[in-house]
DNA sequence: TTGACATATTACTAAATCGCGATATAGTTT
DNA sequence: AAACTATATCGCGATTTAGTAATATGTCAA
């Protein structure tokens, strides 16, 4: 496996505070259980305002507001159907994005109950 | 390049509400201006608290709380020396969600910069 | 011990934002 | 047009959290 000084020489350098800001603001927007559960719902297809009001179990207005913010950042994309909407998931790095921290937890946990294991 | 609803099916099934605020809270720890600012002068290599104060322009102890925070979810290590504290960047994936996320970025700027070209 | 320095913590204020209920907008049907 | 449905938006109370200044804790050296 690489050494993280080695990683970090292949880094771009210096980003712009500006461009922080944006990182930031972007990763705030996946920092909402209510968000996230609705990508996760969008994650197996896509599904109309209704829809995930039924699978995520959050109020209409809820809902849409939260899509319009995933939408902003063009994380879903919208279709307009007559009176529906459709969205779906707009960008593949938001699987991995997921994935990646999904992992982390799983692996934080096993590591926390192997410590709690070997203290007894 | 694989489908999205073909990438769904490889995903493992529903989350508990739990796991979904754990990943949310994570989330949350990348989504501060300053942690990710702290996060990239680390990602050069190991740092104190004294040396981050430099690099990025942040009050001592506003740099202290951002890094307990980051310690706290295991996204840095940190080192003891005497009375210096010497932190590192505890997880390899965080090069790459930051990366994903700051290509994402760079890749919208450049979709918007094309749009607002083919409108003259 | 005392002084100097590195880090952590606390108390406070200000700003952001979530969920909710109510309402507005817009397309469809009768 | 009026009624109905789907979606978007507004205003509000409540919660959370960043930054700051001040202070506490801890370590080394003289």
């Amino acid at each position: 496996m690489m050494k993280a000084d080695n990683m970090a020489k292949q880094r771009k350098p210096g980003m712009s505070d500006a461009q922080i800001k944006e990182a930031a603001r972007h990763f705030t927007i996946l920092s909402e259980p209510a968000r996230l559960k609705i990508l996760r719902s969008l994650m197996a297809g896509p599904q109309t305002v209704t829809g995930l009001v039924g699978a995520t179990g959050l109020k209409q207005g809820n809902v849409s507001k939260h899509l319009g913010v995933l939408y902003g950042a063009r994380f879903v994309n919208r279709e307009k159907e007559g009176t529906f909407a459709r969205y779906s998931i707009a960008d593949a790095d938001l699987f991995t994005l997921c994935d990646l921290m999904c992992n982390r937890i799983e692996r934080d946990a096993k590591t926390l109950a192997a410590v709690l294991q070997s203290r007894r």
